[in-house]
DNA sequence: CAGCGGATATTCT
DNA sequence: GAATATCCGCTGA
C-alpha cells in the first residue's frame, strides 16, 4: 500500500539549507501551477544544483547582476531566466539569503492537468514528454518572466506553490554531471534524477555552437 | 536511433 | 561581439 502524496506546502526552512542537500530532496515533490483554466500539478523527477558565487556553472558566479538578482534573495523564491532566444527555465532559490544558490527544475511528470499542459506543448508526442527538459517544463507550466521572484512558499494567493508530495527514497536517487554546462562547471555531478523514470530528460554534454554569419 | 544545424534575443564581455 | 543551465525538425542509418 502506497501512501497518497502529502498536499501540504513545503515550509521555507526546507529551502534554507545547503543546495546539495535540498536538490535530491526535491525529487518526488509536487509543484502546483494555478492557471486561469485550472491547476497543473507536476511531480519533480530531475533537478540540477547551482551553488552560488563559488560555482563556475552558476549564473551567480560573476556576482550580482540584473538577471540573477533573485538568486541572491530569500530561499523558496522562483528564479526564471530566458535563454537561447526562445526559452524560459525555472529554479528554486536555496540556502541562506545572499548565498545565491538555486535548483534548476529539469523535468517532471504531470500528474494533474495534462490536458492544459498539452495545449502549450503541441510538439510533445506523448505525455511523458510534456515536461522532459527544463524549457519544456516551464512551457508546460506556463512559466515565464512574469513569475520571476515570486514566492513558492507563500500561503494564499501565489501562481506557483510547492507541496511535500512523496519524497523519493535515497536508494532511488541517481546523480551525474550537469547537462549543457560549459567549462569547469561541467565537472560537478550535481544533476539528480529518479532512477528509471521515463520523464527524465536525456543527458547532453555542452556543445559550443558558433553563430552563423 | 544518432547527428546535425537553424531558430531566436537577452546577457555579459 | 560571442555565448548561451535548449528544443525541434530533418537527414541518414
Amino acid at each position: 500500500m502506497i501512501a497518497s502524496p502529502d498536499r501540504t506546502p513545503l515550509p521555507r526552512e526546507f529551502f534554507d539549507r545547503p543546495v546539495l542537500e535540498v536538490a535530491p530532496d526535491l525529487l518526488g515533490r509536487l509543484l502546483v501551477r494555478d492557471t486561469p483554466d485550472g491547476p497543473i500539478v507536476l511531480r519533480l523527477t530531475e533537478v540540477e544544483a547551482y551553488d552560488g558565487e563559488n560555482d563556475p556553472g552558476s549564473h551567480a558566479y560573476r556576482g550580482r547582476t540584473a538577471r540573477n538578482e533573485v538568486m541572491f534573495g530569500a530561499p523558496g523564491h522562483v528564479y526564471v531566466y530566458f535563454t537561447y532566444g526562445m526559452w524560459f527555465c525555472m529554479n528554486l532559490v536555496c540556502g541562506a539569503e545572499g548565498r545565491a544558490s538555486a535548483v534548476l527544475l529539469r523535468a517532471g511528470e504531470i500528474v494533474e492537468g495534462a490536458e492544459l499542459a498539452r495545449t502549450r506543448r503541441l510538439s510533445a508526442r506523448n505525455d511523458k514528454e510534456l515536461a522532459k527538459g527544463p524549457a519544456r517544463l516551464a512551457t508546460a507550466l506556463d512559466v515565464d518572466r512574469s513569475l520571476n521572484g515570486t514566492d513558492a512558499c507563500a500561503t494564499g494567493d501565489t501562481p506557483l506553490r510547492i507541496l511535500h508530495g512523496t519524497p523519493v527514497d535515497s536508494s532511488q536517487v541517481r546523480n551525474g554531471p550537469r547537462t549543457g554546462v560549459s567549462g569547469e562547471g561541467g565537472v560537478h555531478p550535481w544533476r539528480y534524477w529518479v532512477a528509471d523514470d521515463p520523464t527524465v530528460s536525456p543527458y547532453r554534454a555542452h556543445v559550443p555552437r558558433r553563430r552563423r554569419s
